[in-house]
DNA sequence: TTAATAATGCAAATGGTTTTTATAAATGCC
DNA sequence: GGCATTTATAAAAACCATTTGCATTATTAA
């Protein structure tokens, strides 16, 4: 830690006032006269004064601190999340304590630490919720924001992301608008709400339109890897016209898999993924795909948590943003 | 934050002992019998109580926070640098606060704030090293440890990396020994240090083998696009044999520029990348390409960073790692 | 002048740690 | 066995760097 060499009261030493006057200089709409701001202004110039956030927060109980949560370190989406997410807490003066929930033995430990270091809110970027997660941060009154996630009204969670069974609707509904008929869905992993959403929104949709889905399996998780071989087992099944993928990186591999069994894309097999990551837009997949706006989720979320933080004790609120489809190379093109 | 319901001195009151006793019971190595001891801890149970860093940090000057600051969120392989470094901060206790420098208008700022955090340490991942960060940063005695940095002994910072001259003359050796002439090297940014050095080797060792680099360009940042049109513009100057690329990303942006001209790979031109990211395994790809030992230098880094907490004032250090050779099916087989 | 208001300083509070001091127990010595 | 001396434990108090309620003083308005 920094030798605090300079502190306030050094600084109230030399500009020749109180040590409130120096702290009040520092807070805004606080009393203090222009002639002692000046006067306190000039000596912590002089001295090199930065206040301690620490000694400030003891005395505010306000940190400043965002306790970030995620778990998929695996999926190159969750880089622009945390690109986004670190900019738009800085921009409100607020600091992100990074928490990685990956193979984590004990996740109480990881809670235990942010009501340790008494972050003023949470931000689980994560799509399903740990379950005492939010019941032990509602309990210590801490507000916890669950972004990318599915809304349940007795956890006491607020919640910005999408609709998910709607952007299932939406998947099936561009597939059967360009004639296809034999259609698959590879959702992510069956444990993650998101995908058990989007996989029910698209089956429902296709239902209310005539169809049934010709295959429905679950890639094990969010990677290349899962996907190559959901396709693989499928292909052993049945060969379909399209696939609706839950994930793009699932998809890639889904589209390798088929690639590899010598189908062509979209001529044989058309494929729709789930993110947009900046990989779908390569030459070598050019993956049409359904985008969610993260950046707006993440503004939306941040925005959700610094209010909270003034004012816990809110009901838990509900925020969706819509979802559109980026079209690129991999379904046939409208009839 | 949270409402800190339950203090030491609840504690200390419930154990009927004084609140010394309740801090020593925390602390080890401290005189305390094994009956207040327990009493102590029956209490801090029956209560729920967790004790506060930021009070603690205020007393010991200790915060166990760690500045982590990155400006590369577009490059995937940063994000298995997050998981790993999370992870491995974690393992010792210590947490992650993260700085985004991205089109960060002032570094100042963040640097202001990582003082006014108090951390106990900064690793700065990030190839080029911001010049007033570590003197900033080594004038308040906060140690600084650059990962994947190049060394330079004026500033205090300690480095620890793989030696990017080296793994350039590697790359210069692998080409040459799969009998390729005609080797162009597209860099990555030129103002990377590490890009600098890469080049550097590489064509120092193409001239003690009796070569030359046939092309010699730089892509304007880490990224597929980029990669993509310096390999265009390449191919309208000349036709490589084979190309070296700094940086996976940019490599597969430049493969896939070689193909969309009709070459083929490995047959018409050979390329070998940067990194291993995971990318470069997919069927699309299959790359061959140089993997520095991330995990390794990450886990080196953050010991280091913990030791120098202790010990400030040791003098800058540097720790090299090796880096090897990723055979997949980019380059021509071996004669 | 007087009343109202603005500016200021003092001191307590925040939740811990650590130094000092006091007490009790243990040991050494003759 | 008795007394001095050391050692282990516990309590009290000071301290860390800041904010803030309250009382006091200076300034301004009426």
């Amino acid at each position: 830690m920094v030798t605090m060499a300079v502190t306030l009261k050094d600084v109230a030493l030399r500009a020749g006032v109180s040590r409130s006057a120096v702290s009040r200089s520092y807070t805004d709409g606080a009393s203090v006269s222009a002639r002692t701001r000046a006067k306190v202004e000039a000596a912590a110039r002089e001295l090199g004064y930065t206040p301690s956030f620490i000694a400030r927060s003891l005395a505010t109980k306000r940190t400043k601190l965002i306790g970030l949560i995620a778990n998929n370190f695996q999926n190159p989406a969750f880089l622009e999340v945390f690109d986004l997410y670190t900019r738009a807490l800085q921009a409100r003066e607020l600091r992100p304590l990074l928490v990685n929930l990956t193979n984590e033995t004990d996740p109480a430990q990881s809670l235990r630490m942010l009501r340790q270091y008494s972050v003023d809110g949470v931000i689980v970027a994560t799509s399903t919720l740990p379950e005492d997660f939010s019941r032990a941060f509602s309990a210590a009154q801490v507000p916890v924001v669950h972004a990318f996630g599915r809304f349940d009204p007795r956890s006491k969670a607020h919640v910005v992301g999408i609709d998910n069974v709607g952007c299932g609707e939406m998947a099936a509904e561009t597939l059967v608008k360009r004639g296809y008929t034999r259609i698959a869905v590879i959702g992510g992993p069956d444990y993650a709400s998101s995908t058990q959403d989007r996989v029910a929104g698209f089956t429902a949709r296709l239902g209310a339109l005539g169809l049934q889905a010709a295959d429905n399996s679950y890639a094990s998780n969010y990677s290349y890897e899962a996907g190559r071989e959901a396709m693989k087992a499928l292909m052993t099944r049945l060969t379909p016209e399209a696939v609706f993928c839950g994930d793009d990186l699932i998809c890639m591999g889904a589209m390798d898999a088929a690639r590899a069994r010598g189908f062509a894309i979209p001529l044989d097999i058309g494929f729709l993924g789930f993110n947009d990551i900046s990989m779908a837009g390569w030459d070598a997949y050019n993956l049409t795909t359904i985008r969610q706006p993260i950046g707006e989720i993440i503004l939306a979320s941040v925005a959700l948590v610094a209010e909270l933080a003034g004012d816990r004790e809110r009901p838990p609120s509900l925020k969706l943003f819509d979802c559109s489809i980026i079209e690129r190379a991999t379904l046939r093109s409208l009839t």
